[in-house]
DNA sequence: TATTATTCCGATAACGGAGTCCGAAATCCG
DNA sequence: CGGATTTCGGACTCCGTTATCGGAATAATA
């Protein structure tokens, strides 16, 4: 039943790549956001206060204020949203949680539990904002 | 901080390894295996159950009861072991959670997170009981 | 009778998700 | 200029689910 990503950090993608679709440094409401995405207000503002905090939002208060992309969209990975909400140790470690495993006495599945974390983190590492924003628009996606 | 497998899943892996390095048809109570891996009786005792209950263990009570493995360590793989605890449905659809995220339209990582998804699957599937038994032996790994 | 799994009925804690409330800043309008 | 409005900021609480663990009764076997 769980997710790779925490509900969180989906949202946060989704906030993020709806920003990512409009013209740079358009402040739009949190509220604005929450409906078009279909989620919680509260939740959302929760999450994107966390990313203005790490400096990938900047907000802007009063009206005609709102969150936007703090940088251009190309600059930011979806790796930094996700360890911006969800703490960058998610998926480290040996697979079976065995205490020893290690470099010096790796489990049976450490190597491919290795290469298979690597590109986990791949994925998000390797890809921006901007990209996926750029995809979406072409494929005509929805975020809600 | 959460891990690919839940507890359960790797407690029943450890338990599991525990009896494939036994030999087999050796019946051991589920007591002396929580105590060996150091994990509680009560929790351990509910996931064997389960195990059991697939036909992956085999049980028997009274003096000298315990559980086994119902069949050769060799045919049992990781995976059949996870699914028995987890259910099966771990990691599947959209990574950012979009719903019209499908073969047709697929969402921008779909088709690199098919094929992670495909390599975690392959670690549990491709790999048995009694291959990964064999080698904690080799390398004496302790499974506590 | 002693031992051991099975089953049921919980308790507890952790976590994710969501809501409330108030404060602070910026703007708008009278 | 001053209050009203808009919006983020932050602390706090609450709720439902899941993970983890425990107790006690039951059943089966030696």
């Amino acid at each position: 039943m769980s997710s790779l990503l925490s509900k969180s950090s989906i949202y946060a993608l989704r906030a993020s790549l709806y920003m990512a679709t409009l013209p740079p440094d358009e402040y739009v409401p949190v509220h604005d956001i929450a409906e078009k995405l279909g989620i919680s207000f509260h939740f959302l503002a929760k999450i994107l206060q966390a990313l203005t905090h790490r400096g990938i939002l900047k907000s802007f208060r009063g009206p005609h204020g709102g969150v936007a992309l703090a940088r251009p969209a190309d600059d930011v990975s979806l790796n930094e949203l996700i360890e911006a909400v969800d703490g960058q140790q998610r998926f480290e470690g040996c697979l079976m949680g065995l205490p020893g495993c290690g470099v010096e006495k790796p489990c049976p599945l450490h190597e491919q539990w290795e290469k298979t974390q690597a590109s986990i983190s791949a994925i998000f590492t390797c890809s921006t904002l901007g990209e996926q924003a750029r995809r979406i628009k072409e494929l005509d996606l929805r975020l809600h």
